[in-house]
DNA sequence: TAGGCTATTATTAGTCC
DNA sequence: AGGACTAATAATAGCCT
């Protein structure tokens, strides 16, 4: 090879290569700023050698503006993860004043069931039994208007039975009524009816059943 | 000046500086590539003309390696914020059980005391009744035990005023034997003391009050 | 490893098209 | 705006210390 002339691939030679990365490295860093001067541009040069060093180049105007870059970024970033933090703050607060909700509440239950009195005094007793008395007599209320409703209900029911009852009695009044021959004839129209034995039979001699009661799971 | 020699300084020339940017920008990109092959380093130049254009450089691995910065960088922000949403998730989620858990102890508060019953059956009135039956029981009786130690403790105070009154009534008796001159001797050594008028008085004429009783507000 | 020297090549300022 | 030409300078490979 001729001196001064080189091929532009990879120098195998570790000596030679190592000198030729730093004079150009240099020549490279100077053409850079030159080039910023001159043009009045902003430029940089970043090099990385084989080791994984680094090596820069930026023209003043470029660092600034590459500081400024960094510096935005991370106040960006930092931004979002104080909102992101403080929302969680609140919401860690909000499950802090349920907890203290739940267990204040529980303690309210417990305390109406007769559970945990140790720590009352026997004011606090006598509130506890009041409440404990007006609920009784509301919950007690309660249940008596729904037993009420359902006897109501009942009595209707009884009333409906009643009528239809009633009906038949007064059908059969008719029938008894009719003519002999009209009972005949109709009475010979049906087969084997056990009724045309004792067609002149009173009425009132018939045994009609009527259950009227509550429900077996339904006792007052 | 003459040709080919310049100083290193801004061009003031517009054509001139514009040309120059060209020529040693392309100059800057070519030793920067011409760098990286020889010396297998990677490079990379950015530059920023006066307008703001962009030109930049980068040798093969370079340009990888600052896209593998940037695809790590968003998977790194990327799995920031998904961990970060995931534990917000699982916060909210806690509220919601937590909000649930407060309605149902609510509900179980107003029921026991006599609330919101509509929608309970007779059965579950019973059931509500039954517990509250037994809540009494156990704060009435936690009331009684109260009041209980409070009438032993009150009795104790009793035994001991009755000893502290026998005692005196003993001392007396003690002083009621002795002798006359022994009785004046003593009198006198007090002054102006009223019971030495009275001192052959019945000790049992001496009305002694004790009040024993229950805290007004404490009434059983 | 760094710097100097030098022959040689590479770059480029100024100019023209 | 960009390419070509050219004289001149700048960069640098290889060698030396």
């Amino acid at each position: 090879m001729v001196k001064g002339k080189i091929e532009i691939k990879r120098i195998e030679n570790l000596t030679s290569r190592q000198v030729t990365f730093s004079k150009r490295r240099k020549g490279l860093f100077k053409k850079a700023h030159e080039l910023s001067v001159l043009c009045d541009a902003q430029v940089a040069a970043i090099v990385f050698s084989q080791k994984g060093r680094l090596y820069d180049f930026a023209s003043s105007d470029m660092q600034k503006m590459m500081e400024r870059c960094e510096i935005h970024r991370n106040e960006y970033f930092g931004e979002e993860n104080l909102r992101k933090q403080q929302y969680v703050q609140e919401l860690k607060n909000e499950m802090v004043i349920m907890a203290d909700k739940i267990e204040l509440l529980r303690l309210h239950s417990r305390r109406l069931m007769g559970q945990d009195l140790d720590s009352c005094s026997v004011e606090e007793l006598n509130e506890i039994i009041s409440k404990i008395e007006k609920s009784l007599t509301n919950v007690r209320s309660r249940k008596a208007k729904l037993n009420e409703d359902k006897i109501e209900k009942l009595k209707e029911e009884i009333a409906k039975e009643k009528e239809v009852f009633n009906e038949g009695s007064r059908l059969r009044q008719m029938f008894e009524a009719q003519p002999l021959w009209m009972q005949s004839r109709s009475l010979k129209s049906e087969k084997s009816a056990p009724s045309c034995d004792c067609g002149n039979m009173n009425i009132s001699d018939v045994e009609t059943e009527l259950f009227i009661g509550l429900r077996p799971e339904s006792q007052m």
